[in-house]
DNA sequence: GCCGAAACGGAATCGCATGTCAGTTTCGGA
DNA sequence: TCCGAAACTGACATGCGATTCCGTTTCGGC
């Protein structure tokens, strides 16, 4: 379930390897340098193989950073989303519980890797209209996903009942996103951050 | 008070008047089709003017832009200070307003001209590390006013005693910048957002 | 070991935006 | 009206980085 058909010939698994070492290698370019000031030539360096071997994985340089950011954007749907279904709670307790593993997973992501939020919040918007939309799409699923969250607990009674689940939903991970800015600078105390985010949250909306 | 030595002569006003059309113009430009997409012969082609002329005024591109982000720091930074001391308060209805009328301005500069949150929050950052570390700098700047008007609030017994007010000042000015970004899109329902916002503020740190 | 195909490398190409400069125009004062 | 200074202009020089392309190397099968 994980891929359609696995390449078996060894060539095969050697290009694939590549493939993602550039994968790889870009990401780090980029999040360091900046998308506009590393060329190609630097990401190839990095690996130790020509430049022009480069165009034989990716078609240019706009879509190799298309792929960083997809890579990007799975992991982070998939903390979202994994076993975290708004429905697969059904006690107060649990519904804390599952927000803030949520938080958690979320907070790992951006706040062990500083090259995800550098890339993702600083670099990516600025590099087209194309993938400003693409980043401002991650934000609006973020926002829907949050907001189911929110209606799940205004249906079970834990939260407000007229509780302004979409805006409510923006609001809450706009300190999401403030907690992941702030981690540029100030990666120690993390915990610290999401503890009032969650207080805020928590006393703020619980009916 | 405004500026120390009026220049008087006819020609110098005609300078600094067409100065000043020459960053709202790369101010337009760089919102629009972005930093790097603008050349400066399309900043001097908007005004009808040779690109010649411009380099007679700023240094290079990089100079100009920070003219722009200059002039958006000043506004902002304007609008988070004017007339609005956290110590000018003494009452929990006047607490409310105040932070009501700063909310209001806040969502005023960002809300109705959406070239401001694009180039602050979408170009800017992805300039340079130098232009980045503007843009935290004007983060931390905002985070410590929010945490100023939090503890005043903490010290007049408006707000929890035990607030961490410096990692809730980040997590409410979260908030705002996710009001900001959703207005990019969204430039509608400004005032729900704003009022969930302040729903999720109050009824979260109010003792 | 030999061969053909595929992968690789990096010199060469190409386009483009920045920044310069020398000729031209504008303008204020005499 | 004339003059000199200052402002303006856009053709040009330059540099840089993305992409191409072809000679070279590697590799798997025989």
């Amino acid at each position: 379930m994980t891929s359609s058909a696995e390449p078996v010939s060894r060539a095969e698994r050697k290009k694939l390897e590549l493939r993602r070492e550039i994968i790889d290698a870009a990401f780090d370019c980029f999040a360091e340098r900046g998308y506009h000031a590393t060329g190609i030539a630097d990401v190839a360096t990095r690996l130790g193989i020509g430049h022009g071997t480069f165009y034989r994985y990716f078609q240019n340089k706009r879509d190799i950073v298309d792929h960083v950011v997809d890579e990007l954007v799975a992991r982070i749907t998939g903390a979202l989303t994994a076993e975290n279904a708004p429905d697969a709670v059904s006690t107060l307790a649990e519904y804390r519980e599952q927000s803030a593993r949520i938080g958690e997973s979320l907070a790992r992501i951006f706040g062990e890797d500083p090259r995800v939020p550098r890339l993702l919040l600083f670099e990516a918007p600025g590099i087209d209209r194309a993938m400003a939309e693409r980043i401002l799409d991650l934000f609006d699923l973020a926002a829907a996903l949050t907001a189911a969250y929110l209606s799940h607990g205004v249906e079970l009674g834990y939260l407000r009942a007229d509780l302004d689940v979409d805006n409510t939903a923006r609001a809450i991970n706009g300190m999401i996103l403030g907690s992941a800015i702030t981690s540029l600078r100030t990666p120690e105390d993390q915990r610290a951050l999401s503890e009032a985010v969650r207080r805020v949250m928590y006393d703020g909306i619980a009916s």
